[in-house]
DNA sequence: TCCTAGAGTGAGTGCCCACTCACTAGCGCT
DNA sequence: AGCGCTAGTGAGTGGGCACTCACTCTAGGA
């Protein structure tokens, strides 16, 4: 093997995070061998333990590369509300603002990202059904709670405002959604049909959201007056 | 090790089936190697061998013992709907027969199967969610399959009864109380709570099939009724 | 121009894995 | 009593795995 040029260690632990991201579009994340990644990113085996501790490190950081991003994107949603810059292009269009579009922001922005990396997918679930504790898995937990709870309250405030049913439960409702989500995921993952993810997403949280006294934000939103509940 | 009595074959075959399905509620399938089936089962690494041809197929026999059950349930919900022979358990009291209502106790018989089985939820998900093709994996997607179907068909006669919104899409709506119910599924795994697995899936289904007009098949049921859509 | 620190190499090392096979124990039939 | 068939044994075998280490290369600063 010709030698690889030296890269900056940072530069490499990106690199590596992407690697693994690929293969595991195509592998189970488990059966990813660390020799596979160094060879796919052109490297010798040893040179990867040269930049992680162990193989538990790559993957404890391709996680936290992951939620990060959808942290970032999270906050890109809702800090600009009705800016026209609609920062992921994945993201529906969300002419209006108030919490239930937001509600859609978030959640189509999740499935945005997770549309584009497969890999990711299938590395989130091999790490959260995990059952002994890794690095790994309690980011992911920590982001999935901050992802609920970030709903939950936008929920509360669509109820404050009337736009959803008030005797709801914020958390219930915000614990489904994201169940709904990662179910549809999985789906996604058992028919290989990562193309309409978001657009699957996005009808689910139409029909959940439906819930409230009139409103509807689907496509086909018909501005039926609510009846007195 | 004192040799191990002889046992038919057949029985054989269902304790390693039942000796996988323990370790798997406490260990990742993927980690489970053949040796610790074999020790647990108080048998000769060895003699796991004369029974299975390799270790895909014991993992096949798991999920073909799983989903026969699942099969077996539902029928037995659906072919006895009023009498007063509750055949499952664990699933929630029915009083009055309807697609709608079957529907829950479809739903509350898979959530009560899988909630006495964790190791079968981790099975399904690792199998799932495999990349390449495995036997166990297509008896899986098949299985999943045949809910859809059976879902999707009930839905259609809640809405030529009028019990249901007549625009949604039956598939579409049975493919999301799937997913919806693999996301718990997942949250189960993750947060260590199988214990109100059924109690959380009762709850989304109520809220999924509250789409009706005026009907509430919930618990809190108002005998409301239905206006003229 | 030389030196050095940081990055890359590749041949190990030990471990665990799935799977095999020649042999053995014992039950039930004749 | 003798015998054959089914099930169990345990010491292999080969291979892949994560991880190590003494070394080599080279870019960039003094």
């Amino acid at each position: 093997m010709p030698r690889a040029v030296a890269i900056p260690a940072a530069e490499r632990r990106a690199h590596a995070v992407r690697t693994l991201l690929e293969l595991a579009s195509h592998t189970a994340p488990d059966a990813i061998s660390t020799a596979a990644i160094a060879e796919r990113m052109g490297v010798s085996h040893g040179a990867l333990f040269r930049h992680f501790p162990n193989r538990e490190a790559i993957w404890a950081e391709a996680v936290t590369w992951a939620t990060g991003e959808l942290e970032r994107r999270f906050d890109a949603c809702l800090e600009v509300p009705a800016a026209a810059t609609t920062p992921d292009p994945g993201a529906a269009p969300l002419p209006p603002s108030g919490p239930l579009q937001q509600v859609a922001a978030l959640m189509a922005s999740h499935a945005g990202l997770l549309q584009q990396h497969p890999g990711l997918v299938r590395m989130l679930f091999a790490e959260l059904q995990r059952p002994a504790t890794s690095p790994a898995r309690e980011t992911g937990k920590a982001f999935m709670q901050r992802f609920r709870l970030r709903l939950a309250a936008l929920i509360a405030a669509a109820q404050a405002d009337g736009d959803l049913e008030p005797d709801l439960d914020p958390h219930d409702l915000a614990a489904l959604l994201v169940a709904t989500q990662q179910g549809l995921m999985l789906q996604a993952l058992v028919h290989d049909g990562f193309a309409d993810l978001t657009e699957r997403s996005r009808r689910s949280v139409a029909l959940f959201l439906r819930a409230g006294p009139g409103r509807t934000p689907g496509p086909g939103a018909d501005p039926a007056v609510a009846p007195g509940e």
